[in-house]
DNA sequence: TTGGAATGTCAACAAGGCTGACGTAAAATG
DNA sequence: CATTTTACGTCAGCCTTGTTGACATTCCAA
């Protein structure tokens, strides 16, 4: 613990390529570790990651529109639209018009779609969990506030949005 | 700064699962800045995202061989051979037969592709640096302990094998 | 009423994963 | 020495998920 110099005191005068390497390599494998968990259950459906990420956001943001969804996930329309499709198809998401604007899609999920979305979510969160508390809490500070600082600024803007307020 | 008062404190009694959902989403969101100025730069060329990480772990273990460099990314031969081939043909790798082994092939970044590879952790390591001066020293230690957590074991092994030794 | 915004859909394509099968060379093993 | 295993490459085919471009529909708003 604490092993690496460079992260001891109070600069970061000794911020080397070699200690950025590490973060770097650090967030690949992480990441592989994040999305392992729900990606094996997806396996046994038809569903990819894709579809996590839809479920996610739409019981995140209940009753959000197609747009709205779009620019918080950054992908095209007609990328999001063939995942929306099979979601709706299924039975998983329900899509309803607006009522005061009615182009607008307001999705939500359904019963089945909220509990694959309990399901996927739970997995990730008990790895996270388990992440959490062998780092603790100090520790956990930290990884946020890096992750944060690590955003691109419109992306960033969409996180805060969502941290704490409701859409 | 500190807002949260469930990472207050030495316990983490109050790790909520809509704590745990921040996390996941600063994941999410943070990744996309991982890998936002690298991707900028390939689109130009004809790679992906799959170049950019052969390139750089055939940098970070020069020499390695071909099966060393699929267990650390994590995909199948046929996928990585043909990222390697269109690198290998374009001369930003070389391929050199074992001299011990001669079934196994050496892989080295040529200049033209330690060139390139440097100009994409370049990119990334900005990012990194700008994240790692606006969290401080105490933030990334935590950032790095959350991420090795969060790792599966088999893949935390191929981490700490490449943090700091040489294979 | 007309322009533009929001949405949906069709087609075509590319990157980058995957599996399965096969071939070759060379090392390891009986 | 004969056989098996390993390392690598390659061909073929498939899937997911991303992209552009074109076009239709609906309907709010100027």
């Amino acid at each position: 613990m604490m092993a690496d110099p460079s992260l001891q005191g109070e600069s970061l005068l000794f911020l080397t390529d070699e200690q950025l390497r590490k973060g770097i390599e650090a967030m690949f494998f992480a990441y592989r570790g994040f999305t392992a968990d729900p990606d094996r259950i997806l396996a046994d459906l038809t569903y990819g990651r894709a579809h996590h990420r839809a479920l996610h956001f739409i019981n995140r943001t209940r009753g959000t529109t197609v747009n709205n969804l779009l620019s918080i996930l950054g992908v095209t329309k007609q990328s999001l639209n063939r995942v929306l499709r099979t979601l709706i198809e299924d039975g998983l998401v329900e899509s309803r018009v607006g009522r005061k604007d009615r182009r607008e899609r307001h999705l939500y999920l359904t019963s089945k779609g909220a509990e694959l979305e309990r399901q996927l979510s739970e997995a990730q969160r008990a790895r996270m969990r388990s992440a959490y508390r062998a780092a603790g809490p100090q520790a956990v500070a930290g990884f946020r506030q890096v992750l944060e600082a690590m955003m691109d600024d419109s992306i960033k803007a969409q996180y805060m949005a969502l941290k704490d307020g409701r859409s």
